[in-house]
DNA sequence: GTCCTGATCCTCT
DNA sequence: GAGGATCAGGACG
């Protein structure tokens, strides 16, 4: 079942803590499937959100409809995949930070020219890029094919574990512990 | 226009 | 654990 609208519009540290567990799926040119293991959740009055100062072009998807994707470029090299969260307007949205590769393992390594499946997926630029996900998504809605995220199944509940996020420089941002990740994991970025 | 910084990753040591 | 790569956005003038 892909996660709809109105899953994305519940409140954004829910949605962080609920996507651990779920499935992020690209399907072009071929099935990638990764489980989602680490989350970090951007709110509103958030130091280190984007969306922090208001609108500007580059933000400009995070005050769009939630379940609309927000890619942007950072360090002059890497993508990172954000799902716009909450209600319309408030700019918040939350990091897809680390996957448990499931399917098209072997496409994830030639596009990550990495063998070891514990780093093909360990930290938002990777993921991004095992998972073939081009800009272009920017801006558009993950609640459909070929791009989207399916509910989690429920057979076994993993524990979530919580810290500071990963990468912040501002203390009051830092005093907010909005990463989330699955304690059990081997799949996870960096612990702080 | 210039300057600085960054929601990162990789390569060393 | 530290440092560099590399460029767009945002602050400033």
């Amino acid at each position: 079942m892909i996660l709809q609208k109105d899953f994305y519009e519940q409140d954004t540290i829910v949605v962080a803590k609920q996507l651990l567990g779920c499935y992020f799926v690209h399907e072009i040119p071929e099935l990638a499937v990764g489980k989602i293991v680490e989350t970090e959740a951007y709110i509103e009055g958030d130091p280190a959100n984007h969306a922090y100062k208001g609108i500007t072009p580059r933000n400009k998807p995070m005050f769009g409809q939630s379940g609309n994707a927000y890619i942007y470029f950072i360090y002059g090299k890497y993508y990172c995949f954000n799902v716009v969260t909450g209600k319309v307007g408030k700019g918040e949205a939350v990091l897809i930070r680390a996957l448990e590769p499931v399917t098209g393992i072997s496409i994830m390594k030639s596009r990550r020219h990495q063998d070891n499946l514990y780093k093909l997926c360990n930290g938002p630029a990777n993921l991004v890029q095992a998972m073939g996900i081009p800009k272009e998504y920017n801006g558009r809605s993950i609640t459909d094919r070929p791009l989207y995220i399916v509910k989690k199944s429920f057979t076994k509940q993993e524990k979530i574990q919580s810290s500071v996020r990963i990468g912040i420089s501002n203390e009051e941002a830092r005093s907010l512990p909005l990463r989330f990740y699955s304690a059990s994991s081997r799949f996870v970025s960096n612990i702080p």
